[in-house]
DNA sequence: CCACGGACTCAAAGCGCTTTGGGTTGCTGT
DNA sequence: ACAGCAACCCAAAGCGCTTTGAGTCCGTGG
């Protein structure tokens, strides 16, 4: 069934009928009454190809994951913000276009979905430090949003946390514990946020006269095993830490199997604090949190960074919208006074 | 740049210049090269829009993920699944198109992108027992496939892992060391891998003149804090458990935070069986397998799921495909004979 | 020398919508 | 009674491709 079948059995023209259909003004109430009711009554839906072609708008948002071996494992974070964008993009009638690239065609993809004009703009994630899709993407003139930021932060939109101050907020708290040899295990180091909180956590250790020791910092993708294997190696070290910073809950996880194996107790003998970012199957409030957390729903940006985007692409020639999210520090059981010696 | 524009360039009609980067035989060699230089140098892209209409082919491939509050929680299984389909999609040219709607609105969703034809088939994930999702995609004639499978199994095409299997070997290995008391910590009952999983549990204990006990049972979602909760009722409780047998390396870690909170070693006082779907960031085999474990990659599936549903779009009219995949046992430090008392 | 088939190329007809640029009606005010 | 104006409705022109059906040209066999 299709607009001119549709037309024809209500004895109208196309042009009266999809009016009707998108609620234009100029069709009687009477008449658009009929239309409606005959069109649920034939199962009708416009055609989205022929509708796509005619209105020139695609309808759809682009997400660019690039496979690389190693960033998409950080994919339970990706997927709770997909979520989040996706319930924004389904209310606003948009459509979510996921595209994997193996890394390196990361450019070619989005020339090809500029060029082929199959999305209206596009989702930027974890940028690193200048990040080229940044360049890329305003000379291909596509809207875009960048969740997290990097460079001077200018000249674009993009919404971030405040990474420095919840990881300078955190080493603070372990500071006042008592602890002083703190290890940070991070995610990669040429993400920007990566960046920030070892700023965070430096400037922390610097406002009190120390600094990171270099053996107790790791940068790895954000795994359970990476937590693991760079706990252990640090527990096990020369000089070994008291507490942990992690950037992940999935990290902080890898980190309370090389305690437990060490037969350890976490808030008593170690102390760790991570990054939460309410992944829903990985609740850390159940029965009280069980990490001291700097918190933040990425779910929640998902969202917010799917309508900023959305009005972006309404409206492309308004000024870039940025949007920094302060970042809460939950006290849970997984820190304690630094044990005497 | 469009097709019009690079012709007359070209001084060539649309029809040749479209064959010519079509790859149809009817085209000069030489005529051929000169328009793949001309289209390269202007960076033509043919716009999908356009083309989509033109072919009646969408060339997308829709995957509806219904946010239920729960089902989604599973998201990083979804989200293993989703890279391992996507690179083949993308391998093969096609589109893959993200759906989320809100529960009880996946009919309509299903309904939708069939009437609007936006997609050319569509993946269905973790079926319930009789899906309804089958019955309306047979009568939408709407290819699709399904990862797992219900009801009686006929009729459409499906990969699903032998959970009965699986489980019943796990539950034999624990048996074989000695352990009677033990525990299940299922997914949802509604799904029909849960079922199956059940039924290999209570298949293994029947056949040594056991029976599963009603309070070392619990079914829901796979979170962490369901493992967490579950095992500690469990142990806290009268007639405690000596060894747990998890659908999800998710639950099996809340399970481990459990274990540890109550002084208890892994491997030693209490033992763990898992299912891993061998998640990208919780790799089980770093400094040896952490849980012993019935594993199959949910990403491999994932791409093989892809494969066939390109397949089914390309010739729908084939018979059913359908593939069953065994799952490997592999023993990790997390089990041990059960501690005398 | 002519008919014929292969090798190329083209104009034009869709694909199913939206949107432009008019027409008709039927009232109103003068 | 007539211009003027809403209020409706329509035919037709795109949107940018693919594909059909129809040439044109050239070399070959009869």
């Amino acid at each position: 069934m299709n607009l001119k079948e549709l037309a024809a059995t209500l004895n109208l023209s196309q042009t009266t009928v999809s009016r009707a259909l998108n609620g234009y003004p100029e069709v009687r109430e009477e008449t658009r009454v009929r239309v409606l009711a005959a069109a649920k009554a034939a199962h009708y839906a416009p055609n989205s190809r022929a509708r796509r072609l005619a209105t020139g708008r695609a309808m759809t948002i682009g997400h660019v994951i690039p496979l690389t071996g190693r960033a998409e494992m950080v994919n339970p974070i990706f997927a709770d913000f997909l979520i989040g964008a996706g319930e924004v993009y389904a209310a606003e009638g948009y459509d979510l276009l996921l595209s994997m690239v193996t890394d390196g065609d990361t450019d070619k993809a989005f020339r090809q979905l500029a060029a082929n004009g199959s999305v209206d703009g596009v989702m930027v994630q974890a940028p690193q430090d200048n990040d080229p899709r940044i360049a890329l993407l305003k000379e291909l003139d596509l809207p875009f949003l960048v969740h997290g930021r990097t460079g001077d932060a200018k000249g674009y939109s993009w919404l971030d946390i405040a990474n420095i101050r919840a990881f300078r907020r955190a080493t603070d708290f372990l500071l006042d514990l008592g602890h002083t040899r703190i290890a940070l295990i991070n995610g990669q180091a040429n993400f920007d946020f990566a960046q920030r909180r070892l700023r965070g956590f430096t400037d922390a250790l610097t406002a009190r006269g120390l600094s990171p020791l270099p053996h107790l910092m790791a940068h790895d993708a954000m795994t359970e095993s990476f937590g693991y294997l760079s706990a252990a190696e640090m527990l096990d070290g020369p000089d070994p830490p008291t507490a942990f910073l992690a950037s992940s809950v999935i990290i902080a996880i890898g980190i309370r199997r090389a305690v437990a194996d060490r037969g350890l107790r976490l808030g008593r003998d170690i102390s760790v604090i991570c990054h939460d970012d309410e992944l829903s199957y990985l609740n850390n409030d159940v029965g009280g949190p069980a990490f001291t957390a700097t918190r933040s729903s990425i779910r929640a940006a998902g969202r917010r960074c799917a309508e900023l985007l959305i009005d972006l692409i309404r409206d492309p020639d308004q000024p870039p919208k940025q949007e920094l999210w302060d970042v809460d520090l939950t006290v849970g059981q997984s820190t304690g006074p630094c044990p005497a010696r």
